[in-house]
DNA sequence: CCTACCGATCGGTAGG
DNA sequence: CCTACCGATCGGTAGG
């Protein structure tokens, strides 16, 4: 029975997905449509096709599952910002990339960002205070790249801090997308929205 | 009757009503702060001062605060809607006094617009509908007056339906700028936002 | 407005 | 991976 339980955790099912992937990837998909709170593991466990105890033996806890998610996403987002300051382009450009990576992961990975975005203040405390401060830090480093652009006259005067909020509230916006019946696709939607935002930055030609 | 009321001010003698009111309030500011799920009832009896019992002589159930303060929420901007409708502006102003309004709702009636923004998934299902109906309805009337604006040439060609989804969510980001610790005031505030958002709308002058 | 209490449901554990 | 079950907490009611 022991022996049993030892390979539980490693078992792939199909292709390359481990049991505690298809368990993370649908916990992102219910919290995203409850929300953190009124999701619960019976509901996960029917969806992933087992009952609620059998969850227990793949993964530790309910917020380790928003932990893993919210840490995920944050991550792949700092991980971004490292390699665009390194970059030695145009700022406005800097701009454009930056916004053009949280576009497509709202489109593309929409359960996951979308979770790490509205359901993070149910993180328990060692991990809540962390992701705020990445959070924190990753907002600063992109207020610091619009302000390098407002120095070499590419952005025009606004106060930075305002318009890193309006720029990724506004993306987060494409949740609305996402629910609406007569969809532009996604392509479109990213051009629409870089036009209005990059040309609300970019000082009057 | 009438005369006494008037001359007690905003002390009222109906228990009942006050009552009510203050429980109401109360409740959007523990929604806004824990989420509509993790909330509970007697979390709200707590900060009100009374058992969680005594709350069900005011109120019918916990879904009624919901509702209460989402449509609250919703007429108000519905009503401001018909307002603006009627005016005899030019687009650009009407686009900037809407979103005036809607900065101006975020700062000073913050606790009951956020919930109503974030937490009206959580509504039983005859609200849900009308809720969901009232928005889109909302939303349309906004895209139809951003697309008046193109055609007179006061608006840049974008697509609509996009523009609003990015006005309004860049607006509900107001959020993290209440909980952020160097604050800007209120009305400076106001002023970038409109700068950056009126801004990336005009045609280039 | 309170005390006393209800059935339902929650996250999670024991043990095979 | 399952059955059986735990204590805690939930929204809400009865009755005074």
């Amino acid at each position: 029975m022991l022996v049993y339980f030892c390979f539980m955790g490693r078992i792939k099912t199909d292709s390359n997905t481990t049991r505690k992937e298809v368990i993370i990837r649908k916990a992102a998909e219910l919290f995203r449509e409850k929300g953190y709170k009124a999701a619960s593991m019976r509901d996960l466990a029917d969806t992933v096709g087992v009952e609620a105890a059998s969850l227990y033996n793949h993964i530790h806890s309910k917020s380790e599952l928003l932990h893993i998610i919210c840490f995920d996403v944050a991550n792949r987002f700092t991980q971004k910002m490292d390699e665009l300051e390194a970059e030695k382009i145009p700022i406005i450009q800097k701009i454009e990339k930056l916004l053009r990576f949280h576009i497509s992961g709202m489109v593309h990975h929409f359960e996951e960002v979308y979770v790490s975005d509205r359901e993070w203040k149910h993180l328990a405390d060692p991990y809540l205070s962390n992701y705020q401060n990445q959070r924190r830090t990753y907002r600063k480093r992109f207020a610091a790249i619009i302000e390098e652009g407002i120095r070499k006259k590419e952005v025009k005067k606004v106060d930075a801090p305002t318009a890193v909020l309006i720029m990724l509230h506004a993306i987060s916006g494409i949740e609305s997308w996402h629910r609406s019946k007569q969809k532009i696709n996604g392509k479109e939607l990213e051009e629409s929205m870089i036009a209005i935002l990059v040309g609300g930055l970019k000082t009057s030609r």
